[in-house]
DNA sequence: AGATAATTATGAATAATTTTCATATATGCT
DNA sequence: AGCATATATGAAAATTATTCATAATTATCT
């Protein structure tokens, strides 16, 4: 009765507290977590979860669980790891093409961890900038390419990884911070600062700017916090994933505002050749970003699983 | 993919080394645990078994996930023991009836591994014989009667425990020993020792001797050891499950003939009162006989399941 | 060796379970 | 109070697991 998928579905619960959340996280509907949660209920005659208004609280019971889940999860994802090895599949190179500058953020740790359990996988990035990082995959110079990218192409498969929403960020005290949400007209007032990437490779500039009709000003630098340094000191206004500047919000060293009503959005993917989908380290890699993107960054939300998670 | 459910049904595999009898270990047919282990094996893209002849083997990779379920189930269980505490199930009285005398031999480590985790039960053995022992769990005098009885009754829930056969016991060198199977009228030619009940409780005497009205001498003892004695010193014949008399066979202090062309089976069944049969210690005493049973006892087979198992 | 029995594999059918969908209900916020 | 958000739930749909029937393979017994 009581199955691993169980587990999963209780350790997200108690990470993300809420059943909606946790749902997300396992690539299943609210209702179905909530029957799972029911049918254990029932099957041990027992609450595993309490609620105090909308929080959801793990019972004593429930938290017994996570504990066995905790216990256990590891175990099972250290066995596969070793099947892998075993089926000779723990050899080979994952040579990766970073689309979204920020994303080096959390890929750090991830890439140290993925050394650590597969020591036999070459693993590099890829660096410079490519106006078709797809078809390094196809010449064989990179093995995976993580970015917007999700149109069906021959020969390669993309797996989602999350949606995130582009923030505005303004020094604190900026005029335009008076408002709640910036629309497209906002960006002429001041510098954009950005990555030095193509225009058409920055989603404020492609999906927001260039439709609006609206010119801008532009000045770039490599890295993320010399970015932030620069708006802090009013040269001029960026856009980021919200949770690449998550602590800078914290400390007010800059504020965010949204962009247009309903956001600004932009959806990550992870491509790969269609022969190597099924390599079991690809596939632990995916599963770890997975775990750590849901766990350490905000307000991101998952995509539908449609683009072949299986197996 | 992988769910606990495999990880029983490889450690079954694992036990018995064939797919058969792993099967009815888990309560499940052939072609059901065959199907498993494909889909393991393509899931994983490995060979988990390797066949020599019909003797299956396991590879690396399905020791690897054997070693994971020895790690993994124990702490399963545990946690539904913890769980079973917190709903304060853990408290109670399990008084055992026990029809089958030579029971004693397996029930008294399991009472002994039963106590340990179920302090707060009290656990006796309900002593001295009863015409119907059925009636002592109406009358609140026991709580489980362990024995041969199945037939459906008002309030009482049998849940099947295994088939095992009868075997008849002779001095090495008995002259019945020369045939390979012993008929009723044999017994007609030797003292039966067996133990002091009555007459219709003995399986031999109730199935065989009544059936083919053959007469026969009897002389009664209380221990298993005690009828093995008067056997081997050539008082009498006896009959005993094969499983009781393993160790005394391959000493070579007795010897085994099968009763009848297809054998003298017994099946043994757990007796409870209705109300009781989901109490979680109740459950976990007969998940502990399964698995001590199976494990250990020679020759023994499943029932089927269909005595209300589930939950 | 040949026949028979026993064991496993497999495709199709069935059964059971899990998940989703469409709502209802409950809570929090302004 | 009213709207937005979160959870619960029954019924339908989808998926998955199991069994059934049978074929294929291996072992055993004259």
């Amino acid at each position: 009765m009581l199955e691993l998928r169980h587990l999963r579905t209780l350790n997200a619960l108690d990470e993300t507290g809420s059943i909606s959340l946790a749902a997300q996280r396992v690539h299943l509907t609210q209702s179905a977590v909530s029957h799972q949660i029911k049918a254990l209920q029932e099957h041990y005659q027992l609450p595993i979860i309490q609620r105090s208004g909308h929080a959801v609280q793990l019972t004593d019971a429930g938290k017994r669980l996570v504990q066995l889940a905790g216990k256990i999860l590891g175990e099972v994802q250290s066995a596969e790891r070793d099947l892998a090895k075993i089926s000779q599949q723990a050899a080979g190179s994952l040579r990766i093409v970073l689309e979204c500058h920020t994303c080096f953020d959390w890929l750090m740790p991830i890439m140290d961890d993925f050394r650590q359990h597969w020591p036999e996988v070459e693993l590099d990035l890829v660096s410079g900038f490519h106006s078709d990082p797809v078809s390094l995959l196809r010449q064989q110079v990179a093995d995976v390419v993580i970015g917007s990218e999700n149109k069906p192409q021959q020969g390669i498969i993309h797996f989602p990884l999350f949606r995130f929403e582009i923030l505005a960020v303004l020094a604190p005290g900026h005029v335009l911070g008076s408002k709640r949400v910036l629309e497209a007209a906002d960006f002429a007032q001041d510098v954009l600062i950005t990555y030095p990437v193509p225009e058409e490779r920055i989603d404020l500039i492609r999906q927001v700017l260039m439709p609006a009709g609206v010119s801008w000003q532009r000045r770039t630098t490599e890295l993320t916090v010399a970015i932030l340094q620069l708006v802090a000191s009013r040269r001029g206004i960026a856009a980021l994933p919200g949770w690449g500047i998550k602590n800078y919000l914290d400390y007010e060293y800059v504020i965010a505002r949204r962009i247009g009503t309903s956001g600004l959005w932009s959806d990550l993917y992870l491509s790969v050749r269609e022969q190597d989908a099924s390599l079991r380290y690809l596939r632990d890699f995916l599963e770890t970003i997975d775990q750590v993107c849901f766990a350490r960054l905000d307000g991101i939300k998952p995509l539908s699983k449609k683009g072949t998670r299986k197996n």
